[in-house]
RNA sequence: GGAGCGAUGGCUGAGUUGGUCUAAGGCGCACGAUUGGAAAUCGUGUUCAGGCUAAUACCCUGACGAGAGUUCGAAUCUCUCUCGCUCCGCCA
């Protein structure tokens, strides 16, 4: 959520912002001028209670004093019936407002590249090379089928397409992967954090997935719940509603969890192997810094996300997002790719991104530069550290040997005991 | 699922015969005094949001878990909901 003020401030700004998205036009005239009927109903409606307040006031010393006071309470009582249809009309304006300004996506950082769409993502950097085969690669899907180590068939039959069962050895490696990603950044000062796979309505609003994004999750029948879509709604809605101390940023947690995404939109695209599931694990980075520091923060937490990808000695790429592609509450986003020999490209593993305060404005996370000084919005950041079900496809795939079994990668032995899946 | 109790500021904790209550006291914190310096002590101050505004000044409005109601007036009375605790039941 962006600051109304600032909004009123400089129109322009938000006007120039949302074309550098692409996206369809906001209409921030008309947004102006209910905020603009808003506020003058809303002096109206104050200028009214503070009247009846000090009459009140009066009505509670003269009946004291034993007077009369019947034609004060009527006029009172009339005067509360204008109040109350007034402040009817201000709640529906109130709520236009918000309704608003819950739609409108963050405005993109200087630095972020403009463009129409992931076409227009700017390469920054490259990790490792991808291996020459002496053979033809296979996808992993087929790797894994063969190994009989995933089993898309039977979690159609037993839950539907887009999920998938591990068994035996993937079931292991993938329980590898997650040990060595909260191994490696539990180790680096990220605090770790098993989260609750449900949330409520205030949690997913406070990140941004509601109330734009309802289609995407899953909400849990007979409740107000939803499953998450990723560890940092129930992460970064950690301090949700609190006023931390200067001295505690930034805060650094990370956290393995089961998403759960409905990728509504996306039938057809990438339908086999493990890219685009309904559910699949996650190991999340998330932090919170003093404005000033969130910058650098998401250049080092990028690093620390790329830190993993290089341990498992996989090749990738680090892209800046353009404006086109950047998603809805982030002011800027570098994606981590891995290369995906299946795909002949490199495929996104890590999202990692500054929201600034728009996530903190939403949820109202605070912090006080000095003792006794005024609450301000934290910055939030997240990235993934990383997808776990695309590294374990990215593993098989790069690891493969001729002969269809799987190196397991040097620092996943120690997690495996064991040196090749066949 | 059943019964009972509770939810107040950064924290703790009064206030529930409706009326100068944003709300005592304490802790914490800030500033000052004291001190060679510190501790201790003393004094003063210290909620947040919105509106107005050049203003983080003044003034006005709102907020005592959330929402609705009664009333001239609600932290206080009524209803609904959420969460927490205790006991019972069920259960990995």
């Amino acid at each position: 959520m962006l600051d109304i003020k600032r909004i009123r401030k400089n129109p322009q700004e938000l006007i120039d912002a949302m074309a550098k998205r692409r996206g369809k036009g906001v209409d921030v005239s008309a947004f102006l001028e209910i905020e603009e009927r808003r506020r003058k109903l809303m002096a109206e409606v104050e200028e009214k209670k503070a009247t009846r307040n000090s009459v009140s006031a009066d009505i509670a010393i003269k009946a004291k004093a034993k007077e009369d006071t019947e034609a004060l309470k009527a006029a009172m009582r009339s005067l509360g019936e204008e109040i109350k249809a007034l402040e009817t009309e201000l709640n529906a304006l109130q709520a236009e407002v918000d309704a608003f300004l819950y739609r409108i996506p963050n405005i993109p950082h200087e630095s972020v590249p403009e463009g129409s769409s992931d076409e227009d993502n700017v390469e920054l950097r490259r990790g490792g090379t991808p291996r020459a085969f002496a053979f033809t690669p296979k996808p992993h899907w087929e790797l894994g089928e063969a190994l009989d180590i995933l089993d898309f068939a039977r979690a159609g039959k037993i839950t539907g397409s887009r999920f998938c069962v591990l068994k035996g050895a993937g079931a292991k490696l993938n329980r590898a992967i997650i040990s060595y990603f909260l191994d490696v950044h539990a180790g680096r000062d990220y605090h770790e954090i098993a989260p609750p796979y449900m949330v409520n309505r205030a949690s997913m609003t406070g990140t941004g997935q509601l109330p734009k994004f309802a289609e995407d999750s899953f909400a849990v029948s007979g409740t107000d719940y939803f499953l998450i879509p990723t560890a940092e709604v129930p992460i970064t809605n950690l301090h949700r509603d609190e006023i931390l101390q200067a001295a505690e940023l930034p805060i650094r947690y990370c956290g393995y969890s089961a998403n759960f995404r409905s990728e509504a939109g996306s039938a057809g695209r990438d339908t086999r192997g493990l890219i685009r599931m309904h559910q699949f694990d996650k190991v999340e980075l998330v932090q919170y810094t003093k404005p000033e520091d969130s910058y650098a923060a998401l250049e080092q937490l990028t690093r620390d996300a790329e830190q993993v990808l290089q341990g498992l000695c996989l090749p990738y790429r680090v892209v800046t997002l353009s404006t086109g592609d950047l998603g809805f509450s982030a002011a800027k986003t570098y994606d981590l790719e891995v290369w995906m020999p299946s795909y002949g490209r490199y495929v996104e593993i890590s999202s990692c991104s500054n929201f600034e305060d728009f996530q903190a404005r939403r949820a109202q996370i605070r912090f006080r530069r000095t003792p006794g000084a005024k609450p301000e919005l934290v910055h939030t950041l997240n990235g993934s550290g990383v997808a776990v079900g695309r590294t374990l496809a990215a593993i098989i795939e790069n690891y493969q040997n001729a002969d269809g079994s799987i190196t397991v990668p040097e620092v996943l032995k120690p997690y495996m005991n064991m040196e090749r899946i066949q």
